[in-house]
DNA sequence: CGCGTTTGACCGGCGC
DNA sequence: GCGCCGGTCAAACGCG
């Protein structure tokens, strides 16, 4: 809903402390195998700021949301959703409990960093931590390493003389047996690489659709390979163009703000 | 044939 | 500058 640049990151943080815990009876189905309601849960989640960061200058139009998954086959009958948003040097956290059965999603971040792989993401979470003193440090991602990347893909974006833009990111962190969840978009892949110190391969993925140039990048955690890292970078000029579905709501422009 | 995947080549950034 | 490394290209291939 707001044009300006700090307005639009303030909005957001606030948007996203309050929505998660209603949200959480979706979360099951995210970590598990097939989950058809992925894009469900992050229309739900997706800030409704429409239009915003419409061509916006390079550094702050673009956004990462993480959503790691590792507590997933811990508490069976409740467990804690843990909020933590980073901006600047700040730091909150917020966490929440509530009772579901299954498998649930345990925190779910933001940053304003430029992140997507998810070794920069604890990189930087726990260089923050380290500065910032306090705060909750519930979220323990018990095994950083070093990866320097995701930065790589940004600077080739100015060649072919186009301003160089910053296409908005996130990334998540699911338990699955799957690689490729269903978010109902379609996706080619056009590569795939082994990345170094892992055993299992990294794959590109990109939007099929015409004039829509965002990408896709699945892997499996090398910690541990039952967790898979998915990853997102730019936003989709159109709607989901899996199926025509929409029974229970057309998903609004803010999806597209994500996705 | 149309469309998607596979897979090695290629390219650009970065560290040494 | 050279070699490593991650990201992308594209020709070959597979499948309906």
């Amino acid at each position: 809903m707001l044009n300006q640049q700090g307005s639009f990151e303030q909005q957001e943080m606030g948007f996203l402390g309050t929505l998660i815990p209603p949200n959480m009876a979706l979360l099951p189905q995210l970590g598990c195998s097939q989950s058809s309601s992925l894009k469900a849960f992050f229309n739900d989640i997706i800030p409704p700021t429409s239009s915003t960061v419409t061509g916006g200058d390079a550094t702050s139009d673009h956004v990462n949301l993480m959503i790691s998954h590792e507590t997933l086959f811990s508490s069976p009958s409740s467990s804690s959703a843990t909020l933590k948003q980073r901006e600047g040097g700040i730091t909150s956290t917020t966490t929440t409990t509530c009772d579901i059965e299954g498998p649930h999603l345990l925190s779910l971040q933001r940053s304003s960093a430029n992140l997507w792989a998810w070794g920069d993401v604890n990189e930087s979470l726990n260089n923050n931590k380290r500065s910032s003193g306090g705060g909750g440090g519930d979220i323990d991602h018990h095994h950083h390493h070093h990866q320097h990347l995701g930065v790589s893909a940004l600077k080739m974006k100015k060649i072919k003389g186009r301003r160089k833009v910053r296409e908005p990111r996130f990334c998540f962190k699911t338990m699955s047996d799957v690689d490729v969840l269903d978010d109902g978009y379609k996706w080619r892949k056009y590569g795939q690489k082994v990345v170094k110190n892992t055993q299992h391969p990294r794959s590109y993925y990109r939007c099929t659709q015409d004039n829509c140039r965002v990408k896709k990048r699945v892997e499996r955690l090398a910690e541990d390979p039952r967790m898979v890292i998915t990853s997102y970078e730019g936003r989709h000029a159109h709607s989901p163009s899996h199926d025509l579905d929409q029974d229970s709501q057309p998903p609004s422009q803010l999806a597209n703000f994500f996705w």
